[in-house]
DNA sequence: ATTGTTTTTGACCAAATGGTCAACCGAACG
DNA sequence: CGTTCGGTTGACCATTTGGTCAAAAACAAT
């Protein structure tokens, strides 16, 4: 059942699109884009991961250096050996996140039947959230504090992404084939629904008490609730 | 429309339930309970409403008490003499929080129309991320971080209420009243989707670009799911 | 005015933190 | 065997930041 989507790929570096803050002469060969060695791209992969366990549990200014490099099993000078900057190691942890959590969304097919389409993104994005709840967190942290990194990223990718198919689900309704609905607020909808499951894993479960599996739940529960909803 | 809750209470101040790092002697007056003067009543409500801002704003560790005084209009040191610590802020702010924030549930009504209790809810808390969403992003900023200063309130106030009137759903159900779904989830959907609109307010503001009015939109749309959604 | 109490603040302080650097290590290569 | 170069780190450094304190204002009350 999982389906374990493929872990976000470290590939797109991005290599920082900072204001190099001082390009004083020892700027070192790690500037060079894409990492060389196997030794480089291990190391940059222990520290993301590291970094991502870590941003996500304490947001960009709770976290530091030491603790990521802690956690990373590494000394800081080392870190910033892999990273320009904290942010640098923020940024690049952020640009993966990006494409992975478009996936779904991706997926979505015209061709497809509507209704089932729909609930299998539903399906797949709280699939991101039990399997991927750092990342959500991370990412839920950004945004609440006004996504000082991602403004541009939200505006152009994204909304590129989410008004295409949100012509595509117009078409559906339009022709009858799902209930009559904002199709953007149906997107804005299952975002909600299911990023709720890992941003406030705390508080449900503090609600729910011992013994229950909310994600299990939430699944039945949101397969009900979107059915209901798209019926035409 | 607005129907404008009344502004969070400067009531409960808790006075920090935190250990008291150091009990040297200085102990100044302001420990006593209950603020007593009116300066002083004044000065913590100003102090509180500035931390209110950059709190939801930076988050926990971001908020630097140089910022709170200064959007305060105070000395740093002089915020100290009103607060014992920035904790000890942030805290009295958290636990004010948690009463406006339940009210909406609380209101919810076991001798009226079903559905139309629940949509009522569902509106309040709309209501509350339009007019409020600092406070739902000061809340959603403490959760997402593991609610460290939280657990407690949510795993006994919040828990106790929400199983309370999850009784009354479940009974509403029983009888034929509203579909026959989960009553924790229903809540949680509401939360989610109503909460989403404050806390990630740039996200739908860039997908959904300019000259849109997000909230009146929601109202529309919130409307809609409910009512298929609950329909018997 | 005089005295006592509440507020306010400039000057500090110690700890935390992001970042730098020169020196050091280790393996591959000639 | 020595050199080179990617990789690693202990020791530092400048700033930021939460918090303290003694003394100065403001206010009250007599």
């Amino acid at each position: 059942m999982p389906v374990q989507t493929p872990l976000p790929k470290v590939s797109s570096y991005a290599e920082t699109g900072l204001v190099p803050r001082r390009a004083k002469g020892s700027d070192r060969r790690m500037r060079q884009q894409k990492p060389r060695t196997r030794i480089q791209r291990q190391n940059r992969e222990t520290i993301l991961e590291a970094a991502l366990e870590v941003f996500s549990q304490h947001g960009f200014r709770g976290a530091t250096l030491d603790m990521i490099a802690a956690q990373a099993g590494l000394s800081k000078p080392n870190l910033l050996y892999y990273f320009a900057s904290k942010e640098a190691i923020h940024v690049s942890l952020l640009s993966q996140l990006m494409d992975t959590w478009l996936d779904p969304l991706r997926a979505l097919d015209a061709q497809g039947d509507p209704v089932a389409e729909l609930r299998a993104y539903m399906r797949r994005k709280l699939e991101l959230s039990r399997d991927f709840s750092r990342e959500s967190r991370l990412f839920a942290n950004e945004i609440v504090q006004g996504a000082p990194h991602m403004q541009a990223a939200l505006a152009t990718d994204l909304k590129t992404l989410v008004d295409e198919k949100s012509t595509v689900i117009r078409g559906w309704a339009a022709a009858g084939r799902i209930a009559d609905v904002d199709p953007h607020h149906l997107v804005f909808s299952i975002w909600a629904l299911t990023q709720h499951y890992a941003d406030f894993d705390v508080q449900i479960r503090a609600v729910l008490g011992e013994g229950r599996d909310p994600m299990a739940e939430a699944e039945r529960f949101l397969d009900t609730l979107f059915t209901r909803l798209l019926a035409p």
